[in-house]
DNA sequence: TTTTATTTTTAGATGAACCTAAAAATAACT
DNA sequence: AGTTATTTTTAGGTTCATCTAAAAATAAAA
């Protein structure tokens, strides 16, 4: 099970994504808009990660993850978040800028390097974005969290995470210091364009719109 | 100038290391023997190198790089350098396990990725090994170095380098305690077989090979 | 259910980075 | 200088990851 690309890893990521959580098998239409690139070299790929014992492929009926290929996309993931949080922490980078860097890191080959990472961190268990961090057999840190707008007027919560990931949005909740660990009070909900009126910490109130309620996970805090 | 591959860096650090400090031309062989590969495929490779304008190439003359490759070069240089002086001094690797993992590290594309970590680190000039590490514009801090073997009998001196740079050997150093900074008193010379006799700290006797005592680079201290 | 649309696969090509074997150029001996 | 040895280049081929265009299979609509 030796000798996998950077290449054929991001495949076997994007699948992960793709099936998760339901395990769903992953379309080759689906992949080739995850990976940007044509069906026909999806076909190709999927052969040759099939051939390696990667993925479950059955022609015109998409593609599971085997086992290994489990293991492979968690580890990924697992390295990409620990290498954001690093980003984050120590190299001052911000949460909208962490993901292309640690897109590339993710695929440092060594034994230790992550696990040292991740002990040099002081086991983080979620990335810059809320994300969790799995550990080194692919188990996830679950939370009990909701999107804002699923707050009742005048309930509070904290931020932990967000669903978008672009930079755009990433920027404007920094400008609007909508950031991890902060406090909301959901004030008000506006039927007829789904937005809302919020409090952050003692601030006063202002709006956010439906896009932004429906992008960022809260844990109730009363 | 952009579009450069991970093999094509490894190219031009090759023709770097080759053709320092003086600036002569790498041949061909000297290239297929650093990259380890057939002549013919550097011949392919010193073509494109030479289309991208990163190095100089006249037909069975060598090569040499330009001032673009020479850019790359140094900075992939500076990368790894630092990169080594994180996995060292933060990750607790041992300077025998730094260079496969920044070997891997050094080619990471961002264009703040590497100045943060040199701030984080608090800008070190040298590397585990000893090995100055270049700025952003590719200057060298040079340093008086000798090797051990050329002390005066009774002369002391501080280990600052190594120019052997196997595993097998630094992990010797380290068995003898023979790290950075370490100081060494010089107490014979033997001629015959061009070992010595060396004194560490306040410790006992002991003797090195010439071998030992050609590779190892220090600065004198009385 | 037959036709149409969509998805997926096959066929055939391309460029990057490699290879071996053979030819050409340069260097080293006698 | 002429022969031999070495180095370098060319020629032709392979694998990986991609592509476009066309064929085949599946899904959706009439």
């Amino acid at each position: 099970m030796e000798n996998i690309s950077q290449t054929e890893e991001n495949y076997l990521k994007a699948i992960y994504k793709i099936s998760s959580p339901e395990r769903k098998p992953a379309s080759t239409n689906a992949i080739s808009r995850a990976m940007e690139t044509s069906a026909a070299s999806v076909t190709d790929m999927i052969k040759r990660l099939s051939d390696k014992g990667l993925i479950n492929y059955e022609k015109y009926k998409g593609v599971t993850l085997t086992v290994d290929g489990y293991r492979i996309a968690t580890t990924l993931i697992r390295n990409h978040r620990i290498w954001e949080v690093f980003l984050f922490d120590k190299l001052n980078f911000t949460w909208d800028e962490v993901h292309e860097v640690a897109e590339q890191l993710e695929h440092i080959k060594s034994d230790t390097l992550v696990d040292r990472l991740d002990e040099f961190l002081g086991h983080p268990k979620f990335d810059p974005h809320g994300d969790p961090i799995p550990d080194a057999e692919g188990n996830f840190t679950y939370r009990t969290q909701i999107i804002l707008s699923d707050l009742q007027s005048g309930e509070m919560g904290v931020i932990v995470g967000v669903q978008e990931h672009s930079a755009a949005f990433l920027q404007y909740l920094d400008r609007m210091n909508l950031v991890l660990g902060t406090q909301v009070t959901l004030l008000e909900k506006f039927e007829f364009d789904e937005s809302i009126s919020v409090r952050v910490n003692e601030g006063a109130p202002f709006s956010l719109s439906s896009k932004v309620a429906k992008n960022l996970f809260v844990q109730r805090s009363n």
